[in-house]
DNA sequence: AATGAATGAGGTTTCATTCAT
DNA sequence: TATGAATGAAACCTCATTCAT
């Protein structure tokens, strides 16, 4: 009965809104979103579906929360804004980790990419994923700058294409895609 | 005794069919597959919701119809069973017609790359998926043994990806993404 | 292309209309009425949807005439307006042929139990199923007040009532329920 | 932290399925299953049609439940399973509540004479009505053979077949049809 | 903060019936 | 007479969302 302090509560908060996005992205994820109903989230979370509409507004909002979620939690490893020149090295290396961290969080990309392709949900989220995405792009123009490149925008975008594509075969077919070894060809491509 | 001859109403049925599956493209890849209703397909198409069900027996298998059909008629243009063996200036060439037809039928491949990446759907094709993909996977695997390549399944599996990746990259962005001169970048890595 | 005269017109018209009544009521028995589609029936009958509408004006009306085809053909076999007076021997011998006519023309009366208990479709026709019936009451009342029996109605009613009952279970059970030997007890309380 | 009790939910659930079936009771059995939608069993219950779907899964299971519940209450007041055995004074109780239990039930049979009959619907519960029927098959059979029948089976096929002939005239015409009296001429035949 | 009963708009599907030929 | 493409009303069902408690 003792009153939780406001603390407390804000912990409560954190945790029930982590429960239900973790959720929501399995569920999205592996059903797909439009497959997933909000009741089926909130059984599978263990808790009522109205619950779910306290802490968002709407699935939609759900959605995009887990989207944007995912994009924050890619950027905190790969933060394109720090000096802004990256070297030979770092490039191989920032390649090798991002698709380590695909193959940990294949969930997130799962969406991303189901995401990506669904012309009504890209619409969504259009103007945020440019927003995500051109630090990067703008990273790779100016590392092929850098290297001496005649196209820089085009190596870079290239370079792009190529990682989603890996990216997506794996997801895919993620038993039988190597991985591993597509990555190194990638990056043997940029010695 | 037929008021109309049996080819009469042959004509019809392809025409018909025609303009369902042409209208359910349309809409499925622009729209998305779940978020075009039977009602809409029907309205754009200027028929009644009834009419469709006489050609699809349900939304589902109208999906299916489409991509088959759009299977087929990427298998009309490159068969991968011809001879069996490819040289290097037909994987060039073959490259190069591929990405035009991207271009030019956009809609299939935003229909493809979307259905693929969305779980639930991809189970119901999945399979008939395979099919159709192996024998491009040989083909590829055959060219680069005979190419006297290490790994020739993983240089197989890195193509695909790749073209893949360019592929969805320019249906995502058809305005900004330089679809021409990456094409000519990939056919690069393969001299 | 030489015309055919009146004659051979009126042969085809009934041809069809019995061939379309047969069709509908072997599907109608054994799938129910709701359960069968106009559709099915023309395509079991080997016509087309739009000829059953020129000779029933509606499905519910195909489903009339064939009640009360099934009554005249009954009417025909069993004619209570004869001379209006039965013999016990009479009684017994038309129980025994009417249940043999069950057991043959098992259809019919599984139509026509079915429709007996399908509260909107016995509204469709109780006027008539009550025109038909009621000669064959009068016919049991006349009998058992000859008999000396001191309630006929009752009588009457009974024996009718006892008639479905054993015709319902055969019909429901054809392969267990032992037809014969009910019908003979049944013979027997009449003696 | 709930902010009803579980009981509450409870006792509202049970109320409202208790609402919907006796709803839908009615209108099955007076309208006929097929001829009573869904969407009219919600505006004779004053509730919406999803509601209907918090508590069925279908129409079709909703019919079943009634089924079954009609049969549970029916097994109720007849338990067959008691010690096995009835002397004839029992057997006269039970055929007079039987019919008392009938006309004040009318709806339950109705629908039960109703379904009996109609083939596709009988599919759907025709293991569970012969798991229902056949202890009470038994306890008639075991009846005649202590009362030393010479065909014990036929005779309770026979009287469940009489008891299932007046039942359905009663309900097809439940103004004139004289039950008691037949009840009574029944019940002396087996004395 | 939390529940889950309740809603209702909207989706897919069926099918009796019409009608041009 | 005969066809079957076409219609459209109406059925079943789903599910995001609301709200009293």
């Amino acid at each position: 009965m003792s009153p939780r302090t406001e603390q407390q509560y804000e912990e409560i908060r954190e945790e029930k809104k982590k429960l239900i996005m973790d959720t929501a992205l399995q569920l999205f994820a592996n059903e797909g979103y439009h497959n997933t109903s909000i009741d089926q989230i909130a059984r599978t979370a263990g808790i009522s579906k109205g619950l779910i509409y306290n802490y968002f507004t709407s699935k939609e909002q759900l959605l995009q929360s887990l989207i944007f979620s995912g994009f924050d939690e890619f950027a905190q490893f790969f933060d394109p804004n720090r000096d802004g020149v990256i070297e030979k090295e770092e490039l191989h290396y920032l390649l090798r980790e991002m698709f380590k961290l695909l193959k940990e969080k294949m969930s997130v990309w799962k969406l991303y990419f189901g995401i990506m392709l669904q012309p009504q949900v890209m619409k969504m989220v259009e103007k945020e994923v440019y927003q995500y995405a051109l630090p990067y792009l703008k990273l790779l123009v100016d590392y092929f700058k850098k290297e001496g490149k005649e196209n820089p925008y085009l190596e870079a975008r290239f370079l792009s294409a190529v990682g989603d594509g890996i990216g997506m075969h794996y997801i895919t077919d993620p038993d039988n895609f190597p991985l591993e070894e597509c990555v190194e060809k990638l990056i043997a491509l940029y010695q």
